[in-house]
DNA sequence: CGTATTTGACCAGCGC
DNA sequence: GCGCTGGTCAAATACG
């Protein structure tokens, strides 16, 4: 028996080991068996053997669920192999159809660079042109005619204007002009564009007897001088025109306790552009730009519009009524809108009142009337009938104009001003449509293929006109 | 450390 | 000539 003992002590121990990696309790279990009985019978052998078989079961299945687990991690292993495969496979072509997308990109700049420079060249050349400086000169003197004629009629031309006329009207913005010129840094009635040849140089007769490049100089520094503003509500510090800009300075401007911040344009060394940025006295959140000057280099597609509008503003600026050219953007805008813009108070208005002429874009008026003669061009309506992809939405400005267009008194809304305010700052895009709008309705002339670069689904609304929707302006 | 912004100084034009 | 004002410069400072 005692061999019989041991050979159970030896079993035991053979069980031991395997089940040393089971539970504390079963080993414990079975040495308890060993110790308590030396003597034991093959009853109790064959139990504990069976106990032992359980254990070296158990073994077993732990060790099987390993493999298993050894295999599925393998099999997830290859599965994320050929993820990664089919990714990379992925990426490749991404990459592909990426370099192809510059490629086009590409082409398209150079196309653009090249209208623009075009352009470019053709406006000087007709710049420089004397007859053209003579027209310029007899044009500005007609406009500031007819300006003075309508002042004598005390037609309202604006706020500013209001109050030096001695009306009693107030200086309310809710009925400021969508587009005026006007003064922006006092209230003088007088005409210092014109009356004070110092502060703004003036294209007089004189001009015949000088040589070219004194009328290029002249029309040179007369752009520079000639800004075009724009006022819009915004909680930001400057509106979003696509360029780039430096600030260089800020100083406090009189009868304004907002500080006034200078910018200059960083598209290229040497630009002559700037922009001054300051908010309005009466309403600070009402943000005012001022452009300067003519970019001497290439734009960005974002940028092109405002560039067009500034030279169209200086040029409407220079080249007055009544007069037309061969050349569109030189064309006379108020053939079409100053008549109305003249005789309309919620329109346009004519002032040579500031040291600089200044054309004013005020996004910030909600009274605008859609029952006014004035008419919009077309490029001014398209935000009515862009198309809606699923992807990126209805145009903010589109949801406005949807929910304007129920309402039954043709005005504009609060909230169709504040979306166009809040698309003017944070949409590149719509900046340069909507630039292109002005720069079309001041210069009478097409949208610049530029923007149709730049904004695809508008330019196709442009370039159909069945798609414009004019009826939220006749209503 | 390079770039952008700030801010006081400076300049030119203008009115008195 | 002097002072006021708008505009610009440039050194100092902030920021990423």
């Amino acid at each position: 028996m005692e061999f019989v003992g041991k050979e159970e002590k030896r079993v035991f121990k053979e069980m031991d080991f395997f089940s040393s990696s089971g539970s504390d309790s079963s080993r414990i279990e079975l040495r308890r068996d060993v110790s308590e009985d030396g003597h034991s019978n093959e009853l109790d052998t064959g139990l504990n053997l069976l106990t032992t078989n359980r254990h070296v079961s158990e073994r077993c299945k732990v060790e099987d669920k390993d493999v298993s687990r050894k295999e599925l991690e393998m099999n997830r292993r290859s599965s994320s192999s050929n993820e990664f495969i089919i990714l990379k496979g992925e990426l490749d072509r991404m990459n592909s159809e990426n370099n192809q997308l510059r490629n086009v990109i590409d082409q398209v700049k150079k196309q653009f660079y090249e209208l623009q420079h075009h352009i470019m060249t053709v406006v000087q050349h007709q710049q420089n042109s004397k007859s053209e400086n003579q027209q310029i000169h007899k044009i500005s003197m007609q406009m500031v005619d007819a300006e003075s004629e309508a002042r004598k009629q005390q037609i309202f031309l604006g706020p500013k204007q209001f109050v030096n006329q001695g009306t009693t009207r107030p200086d309310d913005h809710s009925d400021s002009a969508i587009i005026h010129v006007q003064d922006e840094y006092d209230n003088n009635v007088q005409q210092p564009w014109i009356a004070n040849n110092n502060k703004v140089p003036r294209l007089d007769s004189s001009d015949d007897n000088n040589d070219d490049k004194n009328n290029e100089s002249a029309a040179e520094a007369t752009m520079k001088k000639a800004r075009v503003s724009v006022r819009a509500r915004s909680e930001a510090t400057t509106i979003s025109d696509g360029c780039q800009w430096r600030k260089y300075g800020q100083k406090m401007a009189k009868g304004n306790p907002c500080p006034r911040a200078y910018y200059r344009c960083t598209e290229a060394v040497g630009c002559p552009v700037r922009k001054q940025v300051q908010r309005c006295a009466e309403d600070r959140s009402i943000l005012v730009t001022t452009y300067e000057g003519k970019h001497n280099h290439p734009l960005p597609p974002a940028a092109m519009a405002m560039a067009s509008t500034t030279t169209a503003a200086t040029t409407m600026l220079l080249s007055g009524s009544s007069y037309s050219s061969s050349n569109p953007l030189m064309s006379n805008p108020f053939d079409t809108y100053a008549p109305t813009m003249l005789s309309s108070p919620n329109m346009a208005t004519l002032s040579a009142s500031s040291p600089f002429p200044t054309i004013t874009l005020d996004l910030t008026n909600p009274s605008f009337n859609g029952t006014s003669q004035f008419k919009l061009p077309q490029h001014f309506q398209l935000f009515q009938n862009q198309p809606q992809t699923s992807s990126s939405g209805p145009h903010p400005f589109n949801q406005i104009l949807s929910h304007q267009s129920k309402l039954s008194n043709g005005q504009f809304s609060v909230e169709f001003m504040d979306a166009a305010t809040k698309a003017l700052t944070t949409d590149p895009s719509f900046s340069s449509a909507l630039m292109a709008a002005v720069a079309s309705i001041m210069g009478n002339k097409p949208l610049p293929n530029t923007i149709n670069n730049a904004t695809p689904e508008i330019a196709r609304n442009m370039s159909d006109s069945s798609m414009v929707n004019t009826d939220f302006l006749n209503r």
